[in-house]
DNA sequence: TTGTACGCGTTATCAA
DNA sequence: TTGATAACGCGTACAA
């Protein structure tokens, strides 16, 4: 491995006129530091971020850290990187690295902040995780994170997330306005925040409008494609179907439309779905999918931005921020009304 | 923050003795050894990577370079995020964090092997990046690596990518099975080696089954859907228009799909639609669109297993791997043979 | 403008 | 079984 010792005996300076030159700090005369350049591009020479960190106690790198159900593999994957590519544009600005780490396994169990610990992570952006347990040692230890998905009070950390309850307030009060009285809602087994405050909004809503949802109409999924086959199965069963169906996600929705095809049942004419998350795929189904879109890289460049400045400024204060969403209706809507 | 030292000092020995503790290295009295990881649990301490790193001059991370090209951002971070997955998948079973770094800009530019270098990675995973100019580099350093998506000569790196050839020569050989005479072929500018090498297997089938390939047919996209949408368009305008198509992508084909359908096409009545690389989304369409399945997550798996031997032994011979793959013909291929 | 001495937290080597 | 010392590569503080 070549070292600064290797650069500066090849240049015939001392070794710390090396470290002057890659960090461009102090005065150097201009000749000698070409000279000392023209060396390090010679041998091929590379500053050790291992010594560098350890000197300063830093690492120049921050931690992406989502949260993996075991169930959801897929469908969390393909949500993760979105968000997961915000961050790395953000990063990319600030030569910044990231460490990724997918947390499996007992959410109890794990130990969220062992990169800020162990590898001096920088910075921590939680995805999926709440902080309850967290916010503690994070306050002690002022250590810079996000929590994305989750909500908190102001302190040290930032939190972002979707507005859900619009989103949902948008699909219902849509729905409602159509026509549509019998809305079954398709909810989730362990259901995540962002999931429990698009069901809540659901229910506010209804009440504001003084519609009935009997107990029949709630169903529950697992998040996946599978759930929604489920549950468009017990409605296809039901004496009094429902004429519209929400669901938390657009997987489970997209479980809905692929079974109700092989059910025979017609959407939008027989039953209206909308889904909630802004999956691509729904735009190309026929009829395309009805749905919320989340701003799912915007909120994981501004977890960066916010991470980042607060390593950069150790007594920022933590932000809350709310993204908005977009309500697309879309073909598997049916108005009820003439 | 808590050092050996201050865990030494607390428990009343030398910090070396700690270091034999959390390594579980020489010989210590088991009732010293309890003393120490009781406080090591009361101070919260953890040991720095950092400075283990700098001793051991390795880090105990490799990273993942999938390179971007601007133009097809979004379909690209689906396809990588599978092999990421697999890549992950293993890395948590080997206590391996992982530094992902996504390269953009000009290919030529980039410094591919810097991860290695200067975060002392100890060992990298390439992604759609030419091995010819880093080969000599990590033959000469030893460099633990993988290419993904690439061919080269047995050596140091491993290799691995899947078969390209023959899911395009079950492709063609089942349109032609099926009455296809006229087939129209949708290639990219600037083709990746993987869309090279099913172009090149197509015509290959095609001439072994000497079937006429005017070179109207030929088509060029961008990998994205708007590619399929333009070559459909000039497919619709043909006087004698093909009865099948066969795109590079699946993303492509999605766009011929969605254009066809406004366009007025039948699909697989009026034209017969291909695609390759096995989205999930496929299936979802109505029809559901053919494509050649892919095991991504198994390319990431092996790929991270074979590096990470090559990192624990310094002499093991890099290795190449052609993955199967699995052609579903579906509701877009209509045979033409009554 | 350039150089010397020291410390960052850890592990390896050798000694007790 | 335990401890002292040196070394990993770098940057800071201070000196020349």
């Amino acid at each position: 491995m070549t070292t600064q010792k290797d650069v500066a005996k090849k240049a015939g300076v001392s070794f710390i006129t090396v470290s002057r030159v890659i960090n461009n700090k102090g005065n150097v005369k201009q000749k000698t530091r070409e000279r000392v350049l023209k060396v390090i591009e010679e041998l091929n020479y590379y500053p050790n971020t291992l010594a560098q960190g350890l000197n300063a106690n830093k690492s120049n790198t921050i931690s992406i850290l989502p949260l993996l159900r075991e169930i959801a593999m897929m469908e969390e994957i393909s949500f993760y990187r979105r968000i997961i590519a915000g961050v790395e544009r953000y990063c990319c600005e600030s030569e910044i690295d990231i460490l990724l780490s997918t947390l499996r396994g007992d959410p109890e169990k794990i130990d969220y902040l062992r990169h800020y610990y162990l590898r001096k992570s920088d910075g921590l952006i939680l995805i999926g995780i709440s902080p309850d347990r967290l916010i503690d040692k994070i306050e002690k230890d002022k250590i810079p994170c996000s929590f994305i998905g989750e909500k908190g009070r102001p302190g040290r950390a930032n939190y972002m997330h979707s507005d859900n309850r619009l989103g949902s307030r948008q699909i219902t009060e849509y729905l409602l306005k159509n026509g549509h009285k019998k809305i079954a809602y398709i909810f989730t087994e362990n259901p995540s925040t962002d999931v429990i405050e698009r069901y809540e909004s659901f229910i506010e809503v209804m009440e504001e409008n003084r519609t009935a949802f009997p107990e029949e109409y709630l169903l529950y999924g697992d998040y996946m494609e599978k759930g929604g086959r489920k549950a468009i199965r017990k409605i296809a069963a039901m004496k009094d179907r429902p004429t519209a169906i929400i669901s938390s996600t657009d997987t489970m929705a997209l479980g809905v439309f692929d079974e109700a095809k092989k059910l025979g049942i017609d959407i939008p004419n027989d039953i209206s779905l909308v889904g909630f998350d802004g999956h691509e795929f729904c735009q190309f189904m026929t009829p395309p999918i009805a749905t919320v879109i989340q701003d799912l890289e915007g909120l994981g460049y501004l977890a960066a931005k916010l991470t980042i400045e607060q390593i950069n400024d150790p007594d920022k204060q933590g932000e809350s921020h709310i993204f908005p969403v977009v309500f697309e209706p879309r073909g598997t809507v049916k108005s009820l009304i003439d």
